[in-house]
DNA sequence: CTTTCTATATATACATAGTATATATTAAAA
DNA sequence: TTTTAATATATACTATGTATATATAGAAAG
């Protein structure tokens, strides 16, 4: 699928593959990340099946090496064509650390986790404030580019009401198991 | 992850690969999917490392080969605990190979796209029926597990909302563009 | 009654995604 | 003139995910 991102960004701008990674953190830094270790492997084998050509530039006045700048070619351009029609077939994923131990959460100290809960609360409304100011910013671009930037607000509207939501369930649970051990306790005295 | 994730289930039963793998698939199918490609070399190092111990079983009126008992070791419960109680570093990540064509979309023709779209929307609407029928499922198991499930439909619900927005703001830019088009059209004319 | 089918079960090879680190170049600062 | 910082490319390694191979035995078909 990087594959496919990477030719997208040379279908819109020539680039070298610093300034892929710089293009994504500017303009779609708060929702997809990507590293060198995927850019330059992926730049070799699109760069090998013809999909992009390579010049190498000799720019004066600037830091660092010879910069590599690839461009698309025609039968890139047709490759990305393909795969952008295409009707995609598998479902959204959803990969979270904090999510894949919420699981788990009742084999542990509850109080540990709501705590652990406060902290991704703090995070994501952070993030929200960030998202909510940059949001006027993509006017200007592309009205999908725009959309995508919604997403990415609503999601994290979504996800912090679910993580209150989901505090006040587990502090409501943990009372009442304390009330049925007291309960058991006048019992067991009794 | 899926170590962690495989040392959770194992805490909650003893089991062998095959039924770790139906396990999810019965439980948490809705959100997550595994293979046996990670089931297996999984269990093989968490054995190696002592987390978990194995034991052969002589099962009659079975089909197949043996199974492999998994139970997690004290060693695999402290170091379980450990992962649990960390508060997570990094950020959700959300895949989805329909949203990364979507950033590229405005490079194609918009009537597939709304096309394409409102395939997405058909998916998650009966994914989303599917998922309300079952929520009532996870009343007996953890408030955890339940927890988990309404964060489900809620994802679904936020995203079905965000697709129908789109596809109407896409459809709008179009008619825009063609008003466009016929009035620069008018004064080439004249 | 023996071949074929199907479900159970484990295992490995391979491809893709993501992290960590090594290396080179040059401008600017100390 | 050595060090530092920014630019730029590249590779090694780990984690994740897909595809496929292999084995066993009950059930079904002929």
């Amino acid at each position: 699928m990087i594959k496919y991102a990477i030719l997208g960004l040379l279908h819109y701008k020539d680039m070298h593959g610093y300034r892929i990674k710089e293009h994504i953190e500017q303009n779609f830094g708060h929702m997809w990340s990507i590293n060198y270790g995927q850019i330059y492997p992926n730049l070799k084998k699109l760069h090998e099946d013809g999909l992009i050509s390579m010049t190498e530039m000799n720019q004066t006045g600037e830091k660092g090496p010879k910069r590599k700048l690839y461009s698309i070619t025609g039968k890139g351009k047709q490759e990305f064509s393909r795969w952008l029609e295409e009707s995609p077939e598998k479902p959204m994923l959803l990969r979270d650390p904090f999510l894949m131990r919420f699981v788990f959460y009742g084999f542990g100290d509850s109080e540990r986790f709501v705590e652990i809960i406060g902290n991704q609360i703090k995070r994501y409304e952070n993030d929200l404030k960030r998202r909510r100011k940059n949001l006027k910013r993509w006017d200007k671009n592309s009205i999908y580019v725009k959309l995508i930037a919604e997403l990415g607000t609503s999601l994290n509207e979504m996800f912090i009401t679910w993580l209150k939501h989901s505090r006040e369930e587990i502090l409501k649970d943990e009372q009442n198991n304390k009330k049925r051990e007291r309960k058991t306790g006048k019992r067991r005295i009794a």
